[in-house]
DNA sequence: ATGACTACGTA
DNA sequence: CGTACGTAGTCATC
């Protein structure tokens, strides 16, 4: 077997190491929130981190002292006695450098009277036997004793832990003149001060290397001690009991009884969860990416992109334009506007203070404030039709019209690719593409945490990555998530960010009085509820009424949950039949009541200046191609309760504008999946026209649709809604509160004459399985890795996943491309009527003088004809002066 | 101060 | 043992 063959077994003196890392750093730029100081965990994980990726070693292990006591000491109470103090911020280092590599899957090793140096030197010794190549790293000569040709050394230089010396047999021999085993033996004669081991006088390196390459050993020089002349010799007589002693102390034992052998240090796998705790509470973000990333969790880079040295040589100096040389440069680096350049954009606290520019070949700074003429090149460039490589446009866009320019010509988005390629990742920020897609790390300003030499990179420098990462998904992109990029998304950037800036306008006072009335209420039922049970408990606490229902008041247990037992709201209504309870009802209302208010002080506290909110639209944020909506949700404004209505009687139209109009799909997602199934039956629902559960009730239960009762319309929607989520025969009776045979029964009736659905659900998941993703009407693909694994959970959740996400994803491209439709003729028509909220199947507008007319044909037409289905997309429309009221 | 967990609002 | 989200409270944690 040769070394390249033999597996790398790496062990690490922790103890030496971390002392290194906390000299070597400077120890008031590492501190975490707590004032808790982690430069030495920084080094050493830096240092680590650089060893696991230069020696891949197969097996690894981390070695402590336990205190400085050991049997060393016992013998010799003086040894390493002239260490001072440990200084303060070093303590509390070495517990919390343990729980990191625990979480990194990385064993520490420690041993009651031993030194980790001991440690060292059993794993060196039996990996060597068992057929490792050793790494030792310590910062402790001592260990150049274990070299031998299977034990190299890695040494800390002087700098500290950015260069470990390798010392392997030849290293020892050229550096001191002697073979590694020998070197205890010289150690002694010479004494080591950080030890505390005096050596003999008069005797120095030079003088013992020589003894000792004179008489082989120690040993043997002692015994020829009377045939050395001068003082050295009479020196060596005299004190030979130092060297004794000194080789005694320094002779590391290599049988030290271990918990775990070499074969127990294999590489695991990262507690991914665990690391990013500690990596936080340490608020270690960058080596958090290293860690995530060389370990083999989150998104590996690409072998095939550029090596990092190859990509930082390949970037262009920055040069500064302005006016016609930035002209000039704009026509030549885009190849007379052929080629999109990378753009982004340098914000300040008052706005933009800069761009950055890059070609391929070229990257350029453009200063930058609003209104100067020398600028005009580069404001045609960007509200011009000239391709633009973006991260988030829509931020740019928003940006950009602040300072009153439209940015335009946007051809490739990376945060969207990204998305589209990789729907349920977590979004990365532009290093992070750099990183996953080119493989370098980009320099990132971070006055917390690092080394405070590090500055960020300039903007022009990230737009030349921006558009290197841009080449790279370019690539990756197969052409329906390119079409769905360049057709959907690119476009409905504008639109998303004119909503965000237009808002919609909230009447504060509606707020307050239902805040008020809902905190009366609330108080209300808390006491009343205490009285119940005759004390006062936290009622938003689910552990104390755990306490209270299951404890004092002895009522069934509901289901479990990861803390006992759940009090939510299914659980209470269950608990309510089997032991009624007046404190249930109570709870059950209070909570009501706190949920609403918390809504309506959400909103209150996200009121603009204008009176209006400006929630934020995130367009790369689920899986199945749905916008959210944030900062506030305004997706999830109840409706459901006459309360809840309430709240949405507060968003009214603006001043200058008459009404609002809200437009809504009716059951969008059961028609794509009409049309996606082809099934004869559902297709005839719909065109039908007539009430879709009452059709469907009618043709299940084999009655006439007028002799459909409520009680079955109830079941055979809940049926029909549940089908697209991939509803079982257990969950519909749980929901309907029917017993599972009925529940069985009634899905049974229901594919037996829509069998077409069943066809068409069980093909999607065996279709997705053979690809490995889904695809929507208009080609959005959402990947699925756990539709083939050994985990029925994982499996089982997948499948219901991959049902789900055609249906839903298709139903959100034709929202996108109705909204898109719409704005284009709300502008085309120079209307003054806007677009203001998105709620999945839901558009809300507020409505220009004299418009309505106009703007409902707009929204009708374009809504129903955003895609051509086998069924008809109904569209409902209602106008009145809030959202409550124009709801129908 | 932060994350896990529970709970709950919407489509 | 029904998909997709975002927010907020409590609690444990440091």
């Amino acid at each position: 077997m040769t070394d390249l063959e033999k597996p790398t077994l790496l062990i690490i003196d922790g103890h030496s190491l971390a002392f290194r890392a906390f000299y070597a750093l400077p120890v008031d730029s590492f501190q975490n929130r707590e004032g808790q100081h982690t430069n030495a965990i920084h080094g050493f994980i830096a240092m680590l981190i650089n060893l696991l990726q230069k020696e891949k070693p197969t097996h690894l292990a981390v070695a402590f002292d336990i205190s400085r006591y050991s049997f060393r000491t016992r013998e010799y109470p003086e040894y390493k006695g002239t260490r001072g103090e440990t200084p303060v911020e070093f303590i509390g280092q070495i517990p919390l450098l343990e729980e990191a590599l625990k979480a990194m899957g990385i064993s520490t090793i420690t041993k009651e009277d031993y030194e980790a140096d001991d440690i060292l030197a059993t794993l060196a010794s039996q990996g060597a036997d068992q057929g490792y190549q050793v790494l030792v790293v310590s910062g402790d000569r001592d260990a150049i004793q274990m070299v031998n040709d299977n034990v190299t050394l890695l040494y800390p230089n002087a700098r500290g832990v950015s260069e470990l010396k390798r010392y392997d047999r030849d290293a020892v021999f050229e550096r001191y003149g002697i073979e590694p085993h020998q070197y205890p033996d010289v150690a002694a004669l010479v004494g080591e001060t950080s030890d505390n081991l005096i050596g003999i006088d008069k005797v120095g390196e030079k003088t013992a290397v020589k003894w000792i390459n004179l008489y082989g050993s120690l040993d043997e020089v002692l015994a020829h001690a009377a045939d050395i002349k001068g003082v050295v010799g009479e020196k060596l007589r005299e004190q030979s009991d130092r060297a004794i002693r000194n080789r005694r102390l320094n002779h590391l034992i290599c049988d030290v009884e271990l918990p775990l052998g070499p074969h127990d240090l294999a590489r695991r796998d990262i507690d991914e969860t665990a690391v990013r705790e500690v990596f936080d509470k340490l608020q270690f973000k960058t080596l958090l990416d290293r860690v995530l990333k060389l370990l083999g969790t989150g998104v590996e880079p690409d072998s095939q992109a550029a090596t990092p040295d190859a990509a930082d040589s390949a970037i262009p100096p920055v040069r500064t334009l302005i006016d016609e040389e930035l002209a000039h440069w704009l026509i030549t680096a885009s190849a007379k506007n052929t080629m999109p350049l990378g753009l982004l954009l340098e914000r300040g606290p008052d706005g933009i203070t800069g761009f950055g520019l890059a070609s391929a070949a070229d990257s350029a700074y453009v200063p930058w404030a609003p209104g100067r003429p020398d600028y005009r090149a580069l404001e045609a460039w960007l509200c011009g039709p000239a391709p633009k490589i973006c991260f988030d446009s829509k931020a740019d866009t928003k940006a950009l019209r602040a300072a009153g320019l439209e940015l335009s010509g946007v051809v490739f988005d990376t945060k969207i690719a990204a998305w589209l390629l990789k729907p349920g990742g977590t979004g990365r920020d532009l290093a992070g593409q750099a990183y996953d897609c080119l493989g370098v790390s980009l320099p990132q300003p971070d006055p917390n945490q690092l080394i405070p030499d590090t500055e960020g990179l300039s903007v022009a420098s990230e737009a030349w990555y921006l558009r290197a990462v841009a080449d790279y998904y370019t690539g990756k992109l197969d052409d329906s998530s390119r079409t769905v990029l360049d057709k959907i998304e690119i476009p409905m950037v504008p639109v998303l960010a004119t909503m965000e800036l237009t808002g919609i306008t909230i009447n504060a006072g509606v707020l307050e009085r239902l805040s008020g009335e809902l905190a009366i209420t609330a108080a209300d039922l808390a006491s009343r509820a205490y009285a119940e049970i005759g004390r006062e408990v936290n009622l938003g606490s689910p552990k104390q009424l755990q306490q209270v229902l299951f404890e004092e008041l002895r009522m069934p247990k509901t289901r479990a949950n990861k803390t006992g037992f759940s009090t939510d709201a299914a659980s209470l209504a269950d608990l309510q039949e089997q032991s009624p309870h007046p404190f249930l009802g109570l709870l059950l209302q209070h909570r009501d009541a706190t949920k609403l208010r918390q809504i309506i002080e959400t909103l209150e506290r996200s009121i603009a200046p204008d009176h209006r909110i400006h929630t934020s639209y995130e367009q790369t944020g689920t899986s199945t191609g749905r916008i959210s909506s944030t900062d506030p949700n305004l997706q999830n404004i109840p409706i459901k309760t006459e309360v809840g209505r309430e709240i949405r009687s507060a968003f009214e139209h603006g001043a200058e504008f008459t009404t609002l109009l809200t437009a809504d799909y009716s059951q969008i997602e059961m028609r794509i999946m009409a049309h996606l199934s082809g099934d004869a039956g559902l297709i005839e629902a719909f065109n039908a026209g007539e009430d879709l559960h009452r059709f469907v009730g009618a043709r299940i239960f084999g009655v006439t649709p007028a002799e459909v009762t409520p009680v079955m319309r109830g079941k055979v929607k809940a049926m029909s809604y549940g089908l697209a989520y991939g509803l079982s025969a257990f969950g519909l009776s749980k929901q309907l509160r029917i017993d599972t045979a009925e529940a069985k029964q009634l899905m049974t009736d229901y594919f037996s004459r829509f069998g077409a659905v069943r066809e068409y659900l069980r093909n999607v998941v065996a279709q997705a399985k053979i690809d490995g993703y889904t695809e929507t009407i208009f080609g959005r693909r959402r990947p699925f890795v756990d539709l083939t694994s050994t985990n029925r959970v994982l499996r089982e959740n997948a499948e219901r996943a991959a049902l789900n996400a055609p249906i839903q994803g298709s139903a959100a491209d034709i929202m996108k491309i109705a909204m898109m439709g719409i704005d284009t003729d709300l502008r085309a028509q120079n209307l003054t009527s806007r677009m203001l909220l998105q709620v999945h199947d839901e558009l809300i507008f507020e409505v220009g003088v004299g418009e309505v007319e106009t703007l409902s044909s707009i929204v009708r037409h374009r809504m129903g004809t955003a895609a051509n289905l086998t069924v008809p997309m109904e569209v409902q429309i209602g106008t009145g002066a809030n959202w409550a009221a124009a709801a129908h």
